[in-house]
DNA sequence: CTCCATTATACTCATCTGGAGCATAATGGA
DNA sequence: TCCATTATGCTCCAGATGAGTATAATGGAG
């Protein structure tokens, strides 16, 4: 009743509002050796997925059905990531409109049975230019750089070059410009729309110009992908989500590492303790550990209690205590 | 083709996938006389919405075709907010699974032609307990903290009461914690879940137990705008996203009162100043006004030019240098 | 057994940033 | 002319952050 006054005012609803075909979809990750791990199903690079269905509770439990099916691996924290519907990126002629719901979820890889049909994939062989660990990959200032500025040079409109060429060097941080390495979406779609990457080739025939390094992924996944790990990367800043792809005690070393495998970049270790102690993320099991070589390591487990009794501001306005 | 390897290799399929009803519904925002006021329809409380169709080229260009048939008014800034399914919490009981992609839209009141289907209402209409500019509301300690209270006693199960407690205190900033002025949501759906709004109550047979004030909407919908209002709090904080609902130019402290508005609490003058200014967020017009009062103010306008030149980060990591 | 490479952990220091408040400058109206 | 009012500039302080130095435990090489 409600639904109709929602809905009768306006003009081009004549009762022809048609059904879609909804999907759900997954950007599964793991940290399996200090590497970031996507989940993918067959020997194509896909994402799990599948239809979302009258039997589903939710969305969420939807998605949880599909992906503990595909890979028979249980998920942890999930939540959701964007709504995805322009597929004519991929080229297919859209007889039926089809909807993509995705979602991030965390977990470790416990190495369970029927692992078979499930597979971990580094997300760095999608995103080779991603990994800043061990500086800029020569990739980016050898093959990037040159590329995306013969792209920027080749603009037609006026003035168009320079905002392209203004893009490309905050994206990936050319010029004095810093690596903002949250930025995985924007340059994808930099890549994309430059038509470095094979996505951006598909239905144009037999492949033309030159391709980037780096997997393709089918459909539009390495894009959701890229989604995925820009939503975590900042979300590893204000939310303590990095602990759920942690073991149940771990050093600081480990906590440090998996960080920076996410990031992408290198911190600094003296602050990163400081950091993490001050904020009582954590609290010692008691125990030490010397697998890592050196000076025994203290053991140290996630304070669940903190999920609690905070929530996060990030506060950026001066605003008044009073 | 590669559709299919998506979705083969999962058991419960078996054709039976089925089509759904995506709704686009927005939450338009405009900031009428320093109060934050979203855009509905109808008599009803009701937030602009329609179905997606097959004519519409993408998800955000079918919003705003319904919007703008709904309500004449033209959009201009337009962000994904989330997508809801669960519609099972207003008590229909589902025959067939409704969709609603919502989005958060930024725009100024330019009283067009037209206005009579449009109404704009102070968010703070809906949730009283959200405005914070004038110190916290009586409502709250009056009525909000003791109903919650109630409700938290009456858990059945061990502990669960002091789980409870602490939500309420996080959520609403009792005790000693600070007000967080981002956790719209939470605040909402903690009175939900303790039935203190009216939409827990439908379907319910008559009204039963206390309503706390504050309008309800139709179906959801009052939760979409509180997902809105905490994505814009938040935003604002981050992405010079202000500007969207500012006049083309205006002075500092009408700057402040729209941010004001908008995050329910005060900024302090001095420091507002300083970081705008030192953001470079601003330019100067040369001209001044004294329809403030006092001393006459200067004129500023956005530099657009930020835009590209920044992408934001955020950092809350100790990152190295080098 | 000693030395050394390696990792862990504790401090120090300079700088930056954000929260608060004081002081001065222009207005219009009493 | 005085005053209320708003605008705007500047100082101060405390806590957070970036970066580096120093010391503590290990295991393994010689």
């Amino acid at each position: 009743m409600q639904e109709k006054a929602a809905r009768n005012s306006n003009p081009t609803e004549a009762g022809r509002a048609h059904d879609v075909h909804v999907d759900l979809i997954a950007v599964v990750v793991a940290v399996n050796g200090y590497e970031p791990c996507a989940l993918t199903i067959g020997e194509a690079d896909t994402l799990p997925s599948g239809p979302f269905e009258l039997g589903h509770r939710s969305l969420q439990s939807g998605l949880r059905t599909w992906v503990e099916h595909q890979t028979r691996h249980p998920l942890g924290y999930i939540e959701q990531l964007y709504t995805f519907a322009d597929r004519d990126r991929i080229g297919d002629e859209p007889q039926q409109r089809v909807i993509s719901i995705s979602y991030l979820a965390l977990t470790r890889d416990e190495q369970g049975p029927g692992s078979s049909s499930r597979r971990w994939r580094s997300w760095y062989d999608y995103f080779p230019w991603e990994d800043h660990r061990a500086g800029a990959p020569p990739l980016v200032t050898d093959l990037l750089e040159p590329a995306l500025h013969r792209w920027a040079a080749s603009a037609k409109l006026e003035g168009a070059g320079a905002e392209r060429r203004q893009r490309i060097a905050v994206a990936f941080g050319f010029g004095d410009r810093p690596w903002n390495e949250e930025l995985v979406l924007q340059r994808y779609e930099l890549l994309y729309e430059a038509g470095l990457v094979e996505e951006a080739q598909r239905g144009q025939g037999p492949a033309s110009g030159q391709l980037m390094p780096g997997r393709a992924m089918a459909l539009d996944h390495r894009r959701i992908l890229a989604t995925g790990i820009a939503r975590l990367r900042s979300k590893i800043k204000y939310r303590p989500v990095v602990f759920e792809l942690m073991p149940p005690t771990f050093t600081l070393l480990q906590l440090q590492r998996t960080v920076e495998a996410l990031a992408g970049r290198l911190v600094h270790k003296q602050n990163f303790r400081r950091l993490i102690e001050q904020q009582e993320l954590v609290e010692e099991t008691g125990e030490t550990t010397s697998d890592t070589g050196g000076r025994p390591a203290k053991l140290f487990r996630f304070r669940h209690a903190v999920q609690a009794e905070r929530a996060a501001a990030g506060t950026k306005l001066p605003l008044t205590r009073s």
